[in-house]
DNA sequence: ACTATTTCCTGGATGC
DNA sequence: TGCATCCAGGAAATAG
């Protein structure tokens, strides 16, 4: 399932393979739940726009797009571009959320077109960058105005103060808040598991207890184990792979993520499992308070 | 203004 | 073997 360190592997194997190359033409499948803007409209902005910069930006990848010379003035000529007044702007965005079984690599135009294949941009270079997401939870979506924005504040980036002002009177246990992405952005349930473990904070403890120590130790947890995680590739759970189609290898260093039942690696009591708010969050009931 | 719960989706695992 | 049921979870929608 991609978080943060997963989108951020992908959002990196994309930018080497593709940043520079043009968007030729666009394929959309039929089910709607992945295109979150219009196809037409989709298909009008991507089509002939130059690939400037790709970069993650909480669990979404963001392609920066500009208008292409050569292939913008083609398909002006051809009047292939169903909506080219709604595109005038030369600046636009392609913005992508991976959901849970998302995928986003790029292929080679002979490769077989996989089951749930939901967009495929066809590149000047001659391959192609598909979009398959088995389980339809991904959102594919553009903008016109290049300034897309999302919720909450990059883990990476946000200091102690401001750490503890996100937590400040809520009443929902830790685990929740850690999962909101109106306060942090890419943090998901593996790494909220594996960052309450180290800070030694028990999921269900509710926010606004924990102290200032505490929370220092739980924002150094969470920046460690994501950092370490990007190190890594990413963890591989169920069916991640990045953009070119390689695992990652940080699911060998999860300390308490499906571990329901086996030794914890500092106690050797077993790991427990319960659900808060609908997901399954894994601890250690001796080292967790 | 918050918080908790439900819903969307398919494939793989499990149960009888 | 076959068929039904359950479970995984990000985020939006809904309910309280």
């Amino acid at each position: 399932m991609p978080e943060l360190p997963e989108v951020e592997t992908i959002a990196r194997g994309l930018a080497k393979r593709v940043t520079g190359d043009a968007i030729d033409s666009v394929w959309l499948g039929q089910k709607k739940e992945p295109l979150k803007s219009p196809a037409a409209e989709i298909a009008a902005t991507l089509e002939g726009r130059r690939i400037a910069s790709i970069r993650r930006m909480g669990k979404h990848i963001v392609f920066d797009l500009e208008a292409n010379g050569a292939a913008a003035a083609k398909r002006r000529g051809n009047g292939k571009s169903p909506n080219a007044a709604s595109v005038a702007s030369t600046r636009a965005q392609l913005i992508v959320h991976l959901g849970m079984t998302g995928r986003l690599q790029v292929y080679d135009p002979q490769a077989e077109v996989e089951k749930h294949t939901h967009a495929i941009l066809k590149l000047v270079s001659g391959r192609e960058l598909r979009f398959v997401d088995p389980r339809r939870f991904g959102r594919l979506s553009v903008a016109q105005t290049a300034n897309f924005d999302t919720t909450g504040i990059e883990p990476l980036e946000i200091d102690l103060d401001r750490f503890i002002a996100l937590f400040r009177g809520r009443k929902t246990p830790i685990k929740s808040a850690l999962l909101n992405q109106k306060l942090l952005r890419g943090v998901g349930n593996i790494y909220a598991d594996e960052s309450l473990f180290r800070a030694g904070i028990r999921p269900r403890r509710r926010a606004a207890t924990i102290t200032r120590d505490q929370f220092a130790k739980l924002l150094t947890a969470v920046q460690e184990v994501l950092k370490e995680a990007i190190a890594l590739g990413g963890s591989s759970i169920s069916d991640y792979v990045d953009a070119d189609g390689e695992e990652g290898f940080f699911q060998l260093q999860h300390r308490v993520y499906g571990r329901e039942g086996e030794p914890c690696v500092a106690c050797k009591t077993a790991v427990n499992r319960v659900v808060i708010a609908g997901r399954s969050s894994h601890y250690c009931p001796k080292c967790q308070k």
